[in-house]
DNA sequence: GTCGTTAACTTAACATTGTTAATTTTAAAA
DNA sequence: TTTTAAAATTAACAATGTTAAGTTAACGAC
């Protein structure tokens, strides 16, 4: 029974239910629940109608992806109006943790799993816009504090301060994700792990000044 | 035309045949081209054989990849017998992620993918035992090192040195692994990144007198 | 030696998946 | 009223992991 005609905005309503039903699926059980059939059954409609609103499953993983891209930078944001550079710098960081293993499914999907290499043309958030895009918002916040002279002298390179700094916090994310419950490791608790690397990044990277 | 009676010796060749085809399939076009006919195919069997051998496609990707924790922990053990434990430390970081990059795959199956946690009764590896187990290796390293006094004196845990420095190499390793033909990102070259994380770390965790 | 038993393997078959093609339904346009 | 095209559905396909049901042939027992 299609009623037809839809206007513009009633496709883009189904199309977010479309979303939303995924993110739904993805959170709760993971990737491997989202199947067509099973977004489709949960918004009553045939796992075919999906294709009328995304190209391929994938598309509709990294649709589901990049509004909590979103989120991240949202997540991120509200550290940017923090004034003191390093401050800001920190709490940015802590923000990204707790973002992380807040939403570990998300996170995985982000930066844990292989997809196609990301064109940034095909995707809804806009590069370098620092309301979308977090990882422009880490290169702002390291610049501010680079220029803030919080980093050793010898670190002239805010970018290459973000790549690192974000690899740490990301190893230390991405390890707790993945491999939290085994029983292999005798992990730290996770708080202890968390002020170690922080310790550990600002004693390697900040002026001794600003240690502590 | 099955010809009858495997001695136990014929089935371990057989059984390490169809781990080396699912190897061969892994490493050069990802877990994904793992499919049990294509593993058939390529050892001239059928596809249903392969279950004689293993009970489910994990556990035979769970077996490829052992035989490689196996081989990091044999790519590891070499540093094991530097006598500076400060070189022996940095030497095994340095190998870690050699390994890490040389493998992806393998790196992604082991440390970036989710599987059912994984029981040590289950695997191959004996756990503790430092010729197989790289974690076990690992600790030993940071503990000696440790012992030496070669890390902050405020630093006391040596597991939780350990996990610290192995969670940021890892997150190195790993978005180099997933993100590095992101056209997002401007990433810096693979070997500025590693140094500044091995940079970052030594000022983070060692003595001052042992920097540089 | 022959004859069942059973190990080793294969072929058939199933359910599930992503995805495409063909078909239906219905509201608007002519 | 008829035509058309949008919106959706059902049917179908090929691929996959996996199980069940055969098939073949070597060994042990008589």
């Amino acid at each position: 029974m299609p009623p037809k005609v839809k206007t513009e905005a009633e496709k883009q309503v189904l199309r977010t239910g479309i979303i939303d039903a995924a993110r739904e699926l993805f959170i709760h059980n993971g990737v491997e629940a989202v199947t067509m059939r099973a977004v489709a059954n949960k918004i009553g409609y045939s796992a075919t109608s999906i294709y009328l609103y995304f190209n391929d499953k994938e598309q509709l993983l990294r649709a589901v992806v990049d509004a909590d891209v979103l989120k991240l930078a949202q997540a991120l944001q509200s550290t940017l109006s923090i004034s003191d550079p390093l401050q800001r710098f920190l709490q940015f960081g802590q923000h990204y943790v707790q973002f992380a293993l807040t939403n570990p499914n998300h996170y995985r999907m982000m930066f844990m799993t292989q997809h196609p290499p990301c064109d940034p043309a095909l995707s809804s958030i806009e590069q370098n816009n620092p309301e979308q895009d977090a990882y422009s918002q880490l290169i702002g916040v390291v610049t501010s504090a680079c220029e803030a002279g919080v980093f050793k002298p010898e670190l002239t390179d805010p970018t290459l301060i973000a790549q690192t700094v974000w690899a740490a916090m990301h190893g230390l994310c991405s390890l707790q994700i993945n491999l939290a419950d085994d029983a292999w490791i005798d992990w730290r608790p996770l708080e202890t792990r968390i002020d170690a690397m922080v310790q550990t990044c600002m004693y390697g990277l900040l002026k001794e000044s600003h240690h502590e």
